[in-house]
RNA sequence: GCCGCCAUAGCUCAGUUAGGUAGAGCAUCCGGCUGUUAACCGGACGGUCGUCGGUUCAAAUCCGGCUGGCGGCGCCA
């Protein structure tokens, strides 16, 4: 087994080594050969000298090709000449597995490197986009055990539509058609009730066919449900939550090779808020034609959003704009929910909102909006036995990561992104 | 669903405006080089120009259909 990581070396100068990894670069240069070894700490350059190595170790460096599995022996030495400025002087280079020729090289298309994305995924960004990615997980992880919140896992396979317009999949489940889910939050509003404050990590499925940068078939969705939380509570529990997930990001060494500093990943709490129709006011002022009630579109929210540094809420937004199980304002026409929006035109990380608590309210609702009522029994069931007033909301793993890394698409946020036409490999 | 764009060597692309014998860089192969950093230098190899049809003496280039894909909007996290 292997027990020394490339990332070890820096306290080791000086000793002998074996390092087992897999060639990311391979130079020759005559009497000598540098091989740019990588695995999933980072890289450091062998060199491999005529003289110095048996002629074996020594043809083995000249021969081995890009992506080959290798075992190195040799002495850490400090050389500025090296690319990390450590450098292992070889002494013995065996190959393990020889590569055939590396179908990936610089240059490569966007689409091509979809194509092999089983290959590309070896790449250093995307090793870095997934080690961020974890680490968000761990920090809300740690934030939520922290404050006594409970996992749990709800069912993927559905019978109906969480929410009114968006597509679904559907499946065949022994002759009756089903759904992926695409959000657990009418489950966790079940389980509120014996466990009180619960979250689930899970898939989320959306058929919608987008075509945006933002947009996947398939995501995490990060969700959260709480029994005696009004909408300004759950606010509170989103920005530290966001803010726990950023401040355990803020730690990552390489930050800046994604254009970020370590501050920036420490979040100024409270987060800024505004009312729908300030957020409105303010896209006016930039000269955009939109009225109160609309819906942002993308030029709407890329103009806000480029008025903030950090992440910030939106609240109270109006009926229409909205779905039918969030809680009714006093005022009669806007919900008592809140989105919180990335800034710089990365948009919605997180949708959020205080439930419908009041059964015969709900009921109202989804008749205006023509919802078939028999079809949500159990929810509304929820209203007649002891209920309470709760909210929740559902993050965006992938949208939130995205922001994060600067990443230009959102593909780059999953191991394998399923969009409207990729579904191989 | 709507709007726009693209398809030429293994990869990235030029050539299309104005029709006239298919180009470059990288990769691969061969040779050289004892400090390279996406090494460099010299040579070789590499193509039914997505597909079907039309116009033309002549089509990668002009026109039409089809297929595949990309970007954006709507919708959303």
């Amino acid at each position: 087994m292997k027990t020394l990581y490339i990332s070890d070396i820096e306290n080791r100068i000086g000793e002998e080594v074996e390092l087992f990894g897999w060639v990311y670069r391979q130079r020759e240069h005559g009497g000598v050969v540098f091989v740019v070894l990588r695995d999933s700490t980072g890289i450091v350059q062998i060199s491999i000298h005529k003289n110095n190595v048996n002629p074996d170790s020594f043809n083995n460096a000249q021969k081995v090709t890009i992506e080959s599995s290798v075992r190195v022996k040799g002495k850490v030495i400090e050389d500025s000449r090296a690319p990390t400025g450590l450098e292992i002087r070889c002494s013995e280079f065996e190959i393990l597995s020889l590569s055939e020729k590396f179908p990936i090289q610089e240059g490569a298309g966007k689409e091509f490197l979809l194509d092999v994305r089983h290959l590309a995924l070896r790449s250093i960004r995307l090793t870095e986009i997934m080690k961020i990615k974890e680490l968000i997980i761990q920090g809300a992880r740690k934030y939520l055990q922290k404050n006594d919140w409970h996992e749990v896992f709800p069912p993927i396979i559905t019978s109906a539509a969480c929410e009114g317009g968006t597509t679904l999949f559907s499946i065949d489940y022994y002759g009756r058609e089903a759904y992926l889910s695409q959000s657990a939050q009418l489950y966790l509003e079940t389980a509120i009730y014996s466990l009180e404050k619960v979250y689930s990590l899970t898939p989320s499925f959306r058929a919608e066919k987008s075509k945006t940068r933002r947009h996947l078939s398939e995501y995490q969705h990060l969700e959260l449900e709480a029994a005696w939380m009004d909408a300004d509570d759950i606010m509170k529990v989103e920005e530290e939550l966001v803010a726990a997930m950023c401040r355990e990001v803020s730690e990552y060494k390489n930050l800046e090779k994604f254009g970020r500093k370590k501050e920036e990943m420490i979040l100024n709490l409270p987060l800024e808020r505004i009312k729908y129709d300030e957020a409105i006011q303010i896209i006016q002022s930039k000269g955009i034609d939109i009225e109160w009630g609309d819906d942002f579109g993308y030029e709407e929210e890329k103009v806000l959003t480029n008025e903030f540094e950090e992440p910030f809420f939106v609240y109270n937004y109006p009926m229409e704009a909205k779905v039918f199980y969030m809680k009714q304002n006093p005022d009669g026409k806007t919900y008592a929910c809140a989105d919180l929006l990335a800034p710089k035109g990365f948009g919605e990380i997180i949708g959020g909102s205080q439930r419908e608590d009041d059964l015969k309210a709900l009921e109202r609702r989804m008749e205006i909006e023509g919802i078939d009522k028999s079809r949500y029994k159990w929810y509304l069931d929820l209203r007649r036995y002891g209920s309470v007033v709760h909210s929740g909301f559902g993050l965006g793993i992938e949208r939130l990561l995205m922001w994060i890394c600067n990443l230009e698409h959102i593909r780059d946020a999953c191991l394998y992104p399923r969009t409207i036409t990729r579904l191989e490999p």
